[in-house]
DNA sequence: TTCCGCATTCAAAGCGGTTTGGATGCGGAA
DNA sequence: TTCCGCATCCAAACCGCTTTGAATGCGGAA
C-alpha cells in the first residue's frame, strides 16, 4: 500500500526515435516484478530527471562537478536532489565506473582461542571515520585462521572492494604476494619482514620502542629484564623483541630465555607468564610488556604476591591506547610508551 | 600486458535477429574505455557462457540451482566455474535483484571519550563468522553520536544493505521508529523499553540477572551492597539497575544512592567508583559491577587501598565474554554472571 | 500424420547509475 | 549571409547479473 502511483514505461512501437525514458503515468500495461516493489520507496537519478526535466546524463554530471553543466541548471539539480534526500544507488553507481568506493577489513580469528585483537576495534573506527568523510564504506569479513587468503580472493573476485587494509601481518606471510598478484591494493598495518615487494604501511617504530624502554630500566639499575611479548610468529612481536634484545646485548646483559613470554595478548597470559617468573629464584626485576591487557594480568600476579608495582617490581608497558582501557585518567596505570591505534587507522 | 585477447563486440546492423553477446576474437573494433581495463581480470558470466557456448541466461540458473536446467549442462557449467574460480560480482547480483547481501552496523563513538564499546568486537566478530558462511557482506559504519541517524537513512538511501544491526539501544531511542518509517529491517542487540514497535531483539536477561547477583550477595549477609554501572542512558543499565534495586527491596534493604555509579563500562571508571567508595564509613562491603573492564579498575582501587577480593570485599561482575579479558582461564578473576557477546552476534 | 506437453534453452529487458559520441542553438567572425 | 566554435544538453550503450516470456525439439498420445 505504499506505492500510490505506478509508474509504467510505453513500449517503443514506432521506429520514430524516441528517448528511452518517455514515461506515463497512472498507467497501469505492466507491473513491475514483486520483487522491486521496494524500489519505489527511493529516488532514483532518472526520478530526479523526470522531475526536472532533464535527461539523466545531465543530472548525473550536475551532481558530479562536469563543467558542461549550466550553472543555473545545476543549482536547480541540486536544490531538488537535496529537497529529496537523494542519494546515488551505491551498487549501481559503483557497477558503471567500476569502483566499489568501499575498504575491505578481513580480521582473522584465531581459531582455537577464538581472540579478537582488541586493538582492532579502535583501529577499525580510526578507519571508519576517515571512510565516512571520504564516502567510501568499510567492509569486514571476519574469517578464521587460514581462511585468509580465500577471503582475499573472494573480495576481489566479486569486486566488493577497490582495496584492502592488512591486518596482523606474520613473519613471511604470503598474503602481500597475493595481494599483489590479484592487483588489489592494500595497506598493511604493521611492516612485513622480508617482504621483497614494494608496499605501503603504517605502524609505529616497535624496534625503537622496545630499544629505548629496556634501555630505559637498565638505566634505573635493572639487570634482570623479562619480556611479555605478543605470539612471535607476528611481525610486531618479532620488532619488539629485537629491540628488547639489542638494548640488553649493548649493555653488556644476556637476555634469558625463561624470561621472555609470547603468547597471545591476553590477560590470562599476561597472569601466566608473571606468576611463572615471580616464583622463580632469581626472578627479573623489571619486565616490558607489549600490551596493556597483558599488564593487566600482569598486576593481578603482581598483586596476589604481595608485591607493588614500581616498589618492588617495574613494569613499563607499550599501550595502544585502547579507548576504554585508557592508561592514566587519572592514576596512570602503568609505565608507558603510547602510540594511538585510532589514530593508525585514520592514517 | 595483462590482456592477451581482446573482446569486441560486433556491432548489429543488420534486422536480422541476432544474439546480443555474439563475440568476435581477436577483432579490434572498438576498444574498452581505460577505465575497466582491470575488469578483464575477473571472469564474468558471460566469458563462462561463451566458453560452454551457452546463454547467461542459462549459466545462471544452472548456477543459482534453478529446476529446469539439464543436470550434463549444470555439471559442465559448475565444473568450469570452480575450474576459473568464477565468482558472480556482488554489485551486479544485488542491482538485479534488488537485494544488497549485506547487513550494517553502525557503530556509534562516544564523541568526547571516543570510547568505543569493548563488546563490539566479539559481537561483529560473532555476526561475521555467519555472514560470512551465508554469503553475505558486513558493512560497518562508524559515526559519531547524533550522526547516526543520517547514517541509517544514507544507508537505506544508498541501498548498501538489506537490514541493519541496532547496537546500543538507549531509554527513548528514536531509532526503531525511524528504520520502521524507513522500512528497512533491524535486529536491536538489546532492548527499548517502552519501544511501542513490534521489534526483534537479541539480548540476555539482564533484570533478572543483576536480580539473582544481587540476592546472591544478601545470601551471603550482605547488607551494604553498591552498583558500578554503565551508563544510565543506555537501556541495558537501566535494566540492571532495576534488577539490582528490585533485589534490594525484596529483601528490605534500601539502595543507597551513593553507592550507585554510572558511566561509561572503562577501567578509570571503575576505579575511580571504587576508590571513592572505599574511602566511605560506611563503606559497601560488596559491589556488583556491570561489565569485566570496570571489575578491573576496581580490582586495582581495592589493591591499592590493601584490600583482598573475596575476603574484604565482594565483587561480582557481568561478564560478556569478551575474547581477550577471558574471565578464568585458570584462576578466575572474579565471581561472574557469564554471556557471550560473541554468541550474541551469531544469533 | 498431427498435436500436445515437457524439458531445455535463449533473447531481451531490466536494475540505477556513468560515459561516449553526438545534437542543438546561439553569437560572432568572415 | 554563411560558417564555425562554444556552451549545453541528450540518446544510447554499457557495467554484470537476474528474470520474463518465448522458442525449440523431441517423444508419445490421438
Amino acid at each position: 500500500m505504499r506505492v500510490t502511483a505506478i509508474q509504467v514505461k510505453k513500449k517503443n512501437l514506432s521506429n520514430r526515435k524516441q528517448p528511452a525514458y518517455t514515461w506515463v503515468w497512472g498507467a497501469l500495461a505492466r507491473l513491475r516484478p514483486k520483487r522491486f516493489e521496494k524500489a519505489y520507496a527511493m529516488i532514483s537519478l532518472r526520478d530526479l530527471a523526470r522531475h526536472l526535466d532533464l535527461s539523466p546524463t545531465t543530472v548525473s554530471r550536475a551532481l558530479n562537478g562536469y563543467p558542461e553543466v549550466n550553472a543555473t541548471t545545476r543549482a536547480r539539480v541540486a536544490e531538488l536532489a537535496a529537497k529529496l534526500g537523494y542519494r546515488p544507488n551505491n551498487r549501481a553507481r559503483s557497477l558503471a565506473t567500476g569502483r566499489a568506493m568501499a575498504v575491505g577489513h578481513v580480521v582473522p580469528v584465531a581459531a582455537k582461542t577464538e581472540i579478537v585483537n582488541p586493538i582492532f576495534g579502535d583501529f577499525i573506527a580510526g578507519a571508519g571515520e576517515v571512510y565516512s568523510k571520504a564516502d567510501y564504506d568499510l567492509l569486514m569479513s571476519v574469517v578464521g585462521e587460514g581462511e585468509e587468503l580465500q577471503a582475499y580472493r573472494d573480495l576481489k573476485a566479486r569486486g566488493s572492494v577497490d582495496g584492502v587494509i592488512l591486518h596482523g601481518p606474520r613473519r613471511g606471510d604470503p598474503r602481500p604476494r597475493l595481494l599483489h598478484d590479484l592487483g588489489l591494493p592494500y595497506v598493511v598495518h604493521g611492516r612485513v619482514t622480508d617482504e621483497p615487494l614494494p608496499y605501503s604501511w603504517v605502524d609505529v617504530n616497535n624496534r625503537r620502542a622496545f630499544h629505548r624502554a629496556t634501555q630505559f630500566l637498565i638505566g634505573l639499575g635493572h639487570r634482570r629484564i623479562g619480556l611479555v611479548n605478543g605470539s612471535e610468529d607476528m611481525d610486531f612481536a618479532l620488532r619488539r623483541r629485537a629491540g628488547f634484545e639489542s638494548a640488553l646485548s649493548e649493555a653488556g646483559l644476556e637476555a634469558n630465555p625463561h624470561w621472555m613470554f609470547s603468547g597471545e595478548m591476553s590477560e590470562a597470559n599476561g597472569h601466566d607468564a608473571a606468576r611463572r617468573w615471580l616464583a622463580m629464584t632469581p626472578r627479573p626485576t623489571a619486565l616490558v610488556v607489549s600490551s596493556i591487557v597483558g599488564a593487566i594480568g600482569v598486576r593481578r600476579a603482581a598483586d596476589e604476591a604481595g608485591l607493588r608495582l614500581g616498589r618492588d617490581i617495574s613494569v613499563m608497558i607499550f599501550d595502544d591506547d585502547v579507548s576504554y582501557l585508557r592508561n592514566g585518567a587519572e592514576v596512570p596505570l602503568f609505565t608507558a610508551m603510547r602510540s594511538s591505534v585510532r589514530e593508525a587507522g585514520r592514517l
